[in-house]
DNA sequence: ATTATCTATAGATCTATAGATAATGC
DNA sequence: ATTATCTATAGATCTATAGATAATGC
């Protein structure tokens, strides 16, 4: 496959040892490392090329621009909460308590749990830019399913409409305000973190129902 | 005083109403809208000066360059909300429920309150730079009292330092995620908006009390 | 011949400074 | 004379393109 020094194409003018990712893959990794920690605008394409290990201008041989790295790191991070979120919506079995717990935690490990705080992406005032819209859409969509599921638990069964969008703003705030939490202190093991959170979002919810233990065992 | 057309010095090139403020206020002003926009880096001094009716250079009559003026933002964001919160630490009289209920949405309501949505200016990047280190100090100093203020709970009464961390995290978290939600949704009237954030917070925190009522009267 | 990369650079910024200018103040 | 502003611009970027180069493939 890709030996080091077997490949077509002239060398490269720094060489690594293979990182087994494709040079699209190196530029993603980068550039989720550099937008996450000093944000969009303040982060040079050549920054991004030479920590993936090429040279400014070899960028442009496998992205359009900066935009379509930060388009294609915000929808792989909101699509597999999503999947999940369908999912939960059509399972039957489980009390929506459950499965909103399942979603709040679910989300927060994805979110807090990877080595780039990928979270963080959502806060970066470029997103709210007509390039992004895609990924505000996903978003909005899975906003929508943790307000069904909302609507679905016991405690929010008689709210009217606008308190319904209020807890749900309430809980999704939440979320999003843990990836703040996470940034300033990123020690915190994300499991228990994300389990305290998804606790937490049923407290905001109405919810006595403890599904995990709080104050949570271990 | 300042009758338009009577100060001294060259005229501005595009003259305009007097709006009662030093041209120091409207720099501020010009780039808090900036900024919570369309972040820090991404706003350019000529951006900020143009807004402020003045020209880009002219800017730099009363500002050394753009850290000063995110700097002067931040700082006279966070200060209000940390004498609030001096203020509740050392009064004996009310219960810390009760205490830290107003504490939650007083700051909320600073946040979101104001024309501008300030609080997104936590969220830029660019804040956790060495230059803003001063305004990061007296956000972990409210951080701190917020702490001090749940520990005094009666829910978290028996808590060890470790679960009252991550409460405090979370009631932080919920505080800073209410921002996000602002942000996105604009139109809610800030002070209910900012009374049910304190009631959330409360929930977290694990008090049972009532403070204001929930559902919300009105 | 094809491919991946490189070097070089044009064109478009953006910041901060230098020096000119048009008011009022004395 | 003092002040607030202006215009002009040097120097430092940053993005995206053009064209050269150094590998493998046939």
């Amino acid at each position: 496959m890709s030996t080091t020094g077997r490949r077509v194409g002239r060398p490269r003018a720094q060489q690594r040892p293979d990182s087994g990712l494709t040079p699209r893959e190196e530029l993603l990794e980068a550039a989720a490392e550099l937008f996450t920690t000093h944000g969009y605008a303040a982060t040079t394409t050549r920054a991004v090329a030479e920590r993936a290990g090429m040279r400014q201008a070899t960028m442009y041989h496998y992205v359009a621009g900066k935009e379509e790295l930060l388009a294609g790191l915000l929808e792989s991070t909101v699509a597999p909460s999503l999947v999940l979120a369908r999912r939960l919506l059509s399972d039957g079995t489980a009390s929506a308590e459950a499965r909103l717990w399942q979603l709040c935690r679910s989300d927060v490990e994805l979110l807090c749990g990877g080595p780039h705080n990928l979270g963080a992406l959502y806060l970066l005032p470029e997103v709210r830019t007509e390039a992004f819209s895609g990924f505000r859409q996903v978003r909005a969509d899975l906003k929508a399913a943790y307000g069904q599921l909302l609507a679905a638990t016991e405690a929010c069964g008689g709210l009217d409409a606008d308190e319904l969008a209020l807890r749900t703003d309430l809980v999704f705030g939440l979320i999003e305000g843990v990836i703040l939490i996470h940034r300033s202190d990123p020690g915190r093991p994300p499991e228990s973190f994300a389990a305290a959170t998804a606790d937490a979002a049923l407290r905001i919810a109405g919810a006595a129902t403890r599904v995990a233990g709080w104050p949570r065992a271990g």
